[in-house]
DNA sequence: AATAGTGGTAACCAAAAAGTAACTAATGGC
DNA sequence: GCCATTAGTTACTTTTTGGTTACCACTATT
């Protein structure tokens, strides 16, 4: 029986992917940004438990990955505009497919749709109506 | 303007496949499996940055989710074989998009190639090329 | 009688990630 | 003059994750 070795799986771009959106926030930021850009506040109210400083931590990382865009307004109070760049474009079929074969694998648990909602009257920010877990 | 917000973030599908398998470890395993099944101590050896507990406990995970059969065979020493499921077979074309993306994202790092490597004469771990970075 | 081999576990410690609360700059509205 | 607003930052604490070492059971080999 042959016996068989991975040379230096730590280099790998499967490790590479996982490394730039394997966690508990990213591929949440790429979907949201996925219908356009959002600002800042916005991001913070549709993710509610996330906390402002990972938040501002996990787009940095992405900005550095190439995967999102921060424009910068000079206006008071501030607008900051975030993005999805052409790489994270293409990462969206993918995301699609993790997506569905969750569902396929799991068929009990029933997942929300992770839907968009339109035409709320009042500011997202101030009436999301999601409570923590 | 539309404002939008998303319900309930954390219970989608997609946030469920990245507790699933989006960390540091779990798609190395699972690619390492993809080939057949593979005993403790073989796992252990393919990833030399990993410690003993932690793989135990991964692979608990995965098992766990089902995505791994553990197979304890009653032996001396013991012998317990670790493959994938049906579910995780499922996920394989989605690793290797996953894996695709980011050569195509980032053409420059030249990622190695996660190559399996046959007919080592002296079992693996204890004949493993890899270096701590 | 000692040692090697396998697949773990337990206790303990270090490092990384995440959460909390308070604070900032600059302006418009009351 | 005071408050609200936005996109953060800073300092601090807590939680989670990962790593280290030692140990076990059981047998075959030396």
């Amino acid at each position: 029986m042959a016996r068989k070795y991975i040379d230096n799986p730590n280099a790998c771009s499967l490790v590479h992917t996982m490394n730039i959106i394997g966690n508990k926030w990213k591929p949440i930021i790429l979907y949201l940004l996925s219908n356009g850009s959002m600002r800042f506040g916005m991001l913070n109210a549709l993710i509610p438990t996330i906390s402002k400083k990972v938040l501002t931590n996990q787009l940095k990382e992405l900005e550095n990955d190439g995967l999102l865009l921060r424009q910068s307004f000079a206006e008071i109070p501030p607008r900051v505009e975030y993005s999805l760049t052409e790489k994270a474009v293409g990462l969206l079929p993918v995301l699609r497919m993790l997506s569905d074969w969750a569902n396929e694998a799991y068929p009990k648990m029933e997942f929300e749709q992770c839907r968009i909602i339109e035409n709320v009257k009042k500011p997202a920010y101030n009436n999301v109506s999601y409570e923590k877990p």
